[in-house]
DNA sequence: TAGATTGTTAATCGATTAACAATC
DNA sequence: TAGATTGTTAATCGATTAACAATC
């Protein structure tokens, strides 16, 4: 069996493949891990050590093939699948999701958007169309649905991931300002903008520390 | 001189503030490590090993006053002041962050949103207007600026960047999807969407190796 | 073959957990 | 005073960095 892989070198991955993205835009089609270092800000030690994790993709005395290693690491992403995603809450949050076109380009297809507000149901947003909140059941029993992405009020969240859960849709992507209690089969990606505010904010306040 | 404190507790002290919050809101005013462990999943150790990086703020044989621990948690994060916040791109994202009511209880006020299409300009988002990027200058200038938030196209984020911190503004919420190259004095929290995503997808692939 | 750079083991560093004395 | 729980030191664990043998 494969080793655990640590959440500090998840973090890490998605990045590694947003600079080899833009290496290879730049027709660069070879790297080594001190060259990759520099224009990262991480140790070569650190970027060998994390893609052997996965086995190694470098040839020795060579370093990497910029298109090889992207295609490994987006592989081990899962961004060679397809993943389709509702989005539950038609918000301003919502409707930016649903309008951003750069998630379907790694495979993310935002397939519906779910509001319970009526003036909102019906309307167009980007390519959806609003749908009412009554029909997520059915929706989800007829159509595949990989991810749900929770942008509504945190006093509905649970309410609608557990509904969800018990349709089997296992993976959220959860921007309420809440934590989630999940079966333990259930996968979840917590994104808390007033959290990520609020380091910003300490960062400001405390800067001196850092110099 | 303060011990520097690691990015590791600063990801966590939002996380406590939002809890003990909630603890307030449901009226109980007093808690121990052992029960907030329980509640967040996290060590009773850790919690206060955390808390102590900053001096007690506790009572032996007691435990802790949820409001003075919220409050004191609160000030260090910053929240005991005003941040005012200038949004760059008046795309869907940039109209989230404007609408979202629950920055400003916690002293981030969206003051300004910016935006370079015409068709754009002029528009009301929220309380806001949008205004035209060309007078972004002149508005630092003329108000103050705590925090810029970056919610624009990766190719043009970089240049915006440069511009605001030339005019003396030193934080950054970076929602393009690109690492800023800013001076060493600059703070910037980065969020990025697309990366969170890919986490999530590496989570759903490689579910069956953390069961 | 010589030079370069990986893959991998060993050393170090830092963060988390455990333990317990201090004290409310 | 006895019981409870913090604050803090010590032990452990895991992640990062350094070093170098393997090999292209």
């Amino acid at each position: 069996m494969e080793k655990k892989i640590s959440t500090a070198v998840v973090r890490r991955l998605p990045r590694y493949y947003r600079y080899l993205s833009e290496l290879l835009e730049n027709g660069i089609d070879r790297i080594s891990s001190q060259e990759l270092s520099r224009a990262m800000n991480v140790t070569a030690s650190q970027i060998r050590q994390d893609f052997n994790n996965f086995g190694g993709f470098g040839q020795q005395g060579y370093g990497y093939s910029v298109e090889v290693l992207k295609e490994e690491i987006g592989r081990i992403l899962g961004l060679d699948q397809q993943f389709r995603v509702i989005i539950l809450g038609a918000g301003n949050l919502g409707q930016a999701l649903a309008g951003y076109g750069g998630f379907a380009r790694r495979g993310f297809i935002m397939s519906a958007l779910f509001d319970v507000n009526p003036e909102k149901i019906g309307q167009k947003v980007g390519d959806l169309v609003v749908r009412d909140m009554k029909d997520l059941a059915r929706y989800v029993r007829e159509n595949t649905v990989h991810i749900a992405a929770l942008t509504l009020p945190k006093a509905k969240a649970p309410e609608v991931a557990k509904t969800l859960t018990d349709m089997g849709v296992h993976a959220f992507w959860n921007f309420a300002a809440t934590d989630l209690k999940l079966p333990s089969d259930a996968v979840v990606e917590n994104v808390h903008l007033a959290e990520s505010l609020m380091r910003l904010s300490y960062n400001i306040v405390n800067q001196s520390r850092d110099e």
